[in-house]
DNA sequence: TGTACATCAGTGAACGCGCGTTCACTGATGTAC
DNA sequence: TGTACATCAGTGAACGCGCGTTCACTGATGTAC
């Protein structure tokens, strides 16, 4: 009862973690369009036909990264729009948000930001899907505020794709400073503050 | 008089600008960190050989085409960021330049969207460079508009990096509709003038 | 202007190497009785 | 519980292919006199 998993699909499930794992390692230091089927099983201490016991191709394993490290950013999208009126506390709570998830999944974040416009259709699909899904969601939230009382759909539409398209935007400036002195990353999160508090005095006249 | 160069260097200089050329062909459907040098001289019909004579490899390539397509980005983005205070007109135009320059060089604007955080740290370099001169750019326009009295360097820095952010965000929401119905071009107009729209609005508050 | 030599963009053969994919296989795990 | 058979994740050899880089070369262009 406590696994409904046998040794052998555990054992699966195993292998293909571990060449997920391989391959965002390997991603940090080049694209998806030059990701080799070996150099990830090499990586693994596997043999190379492996590999299609658990993926089509690279571009199939990509879609599967998609899947997990926006999986990972889930949580932390509501928490970044602020349920309340603008306030500088809650927008310095969701910027040290992303720093932490930054910094928790940093080669997570790194490739979504790679493959977001990279050379591999499927994953670019997927990486659209996932935050277009991303923004409506942001968009239910904001709909719920008093403050987006007169608000069409279109303008929320358009709020909660600025909102996402920042938290990526920030996101990025957090990995470039990730290993830089803690002074660069308080810079970034300074400048991430700024942005979030412009949009939130727009929002708050954008019916005036 | 008339020409500098000999026959032999405009030569050599229409041998390098076809290999500019073909890359730039080759990228849209791939990263720079999978392009072979190979490739590129297949396309331009040359020796494999010849490419050492241009460039040390296909990320020295990069960097030049870096030059280029932000190069022709240049006259544009001036025009972007209103010298005036906020007005509707001034945002459509924009974004009819912003539509405009997709149009006229989508292979550019993709290679730029791409390779922004694509897997070849020289080019991410010369890219990061290229913008942060633009959004100083921008900042010396936005300093110069009656708006501005009171801001602070932090926060005109802030604004310029918005719009230069902004700015690339639209194109390439413009270049995934370039081959989409006329109505799928209209609808990204439109989302791009409400979000410089709140910007505007944030920006016309920012000292209340 | 004509001649003799220097330069150098582009050539083409050759190299060793790693790639993706195929195929028949092995042996541990799972299942039926 | 024990046995006989089925499944299937991972193997390892083999393949043809295109890659980046080297090297000595060619022949048109440039230069000195």
């Amino acid at each position: 009862m406590s696994h409904t998993l046998g040794v052998r699909q555990a054992q699966k499930q195993r292998t293909r973690q571990a060449l997920l794992d391989a391959a965002l390692a390997l991603l940090e230091e080049q694209s998806l369009s030059s990701l080799g089927l070996r150099e990830v099983t090499r990586a693994v201490g596997v043999a190379p036909t492996a590999f299609y016991r658990h993926f089509h191709s690279t571009a199939d394993l990509g879609v599967a990264l998609v899947e997990e490290a926006l999986g990972s950013l889930h949580p932390m999208i509501r928490t970044t729009v602020s349920p309340e009126q603008h306030s500088d506390e809650r927008i310095a709570r969701a910027v040290e948000l992303i720093a932490g998830h930054v910094a928790a999944h940093p080669a997570h974040v790194r490739f979504i930001a790679r493959e977001r416009h990279g050379g591999v259709q499927p994953v670019r699909e997927a990486i659209r899907d996932q935050l277009g899904r991303f923004a409506e969601e942001v968009r239910d939230e904001l709909a719920g505020d008093p403050g987006a009382a007169g608000w069409d759909d279109g303008d929320l539409l358009m709020l909660a794709g600025l909102y996402v398209d920042q938290m990526l935007s920030t996101a990025s400036l957090f990995l470039e400073a990730l290993n830089a002195p803690e002074r660069e990353r308080r810079r970034v999160a300074e400048l991430a503050a700024r942005r979030l508090r412009l949009i939130s005095i727009g929002r708050g006249h954008w019916l005036d």
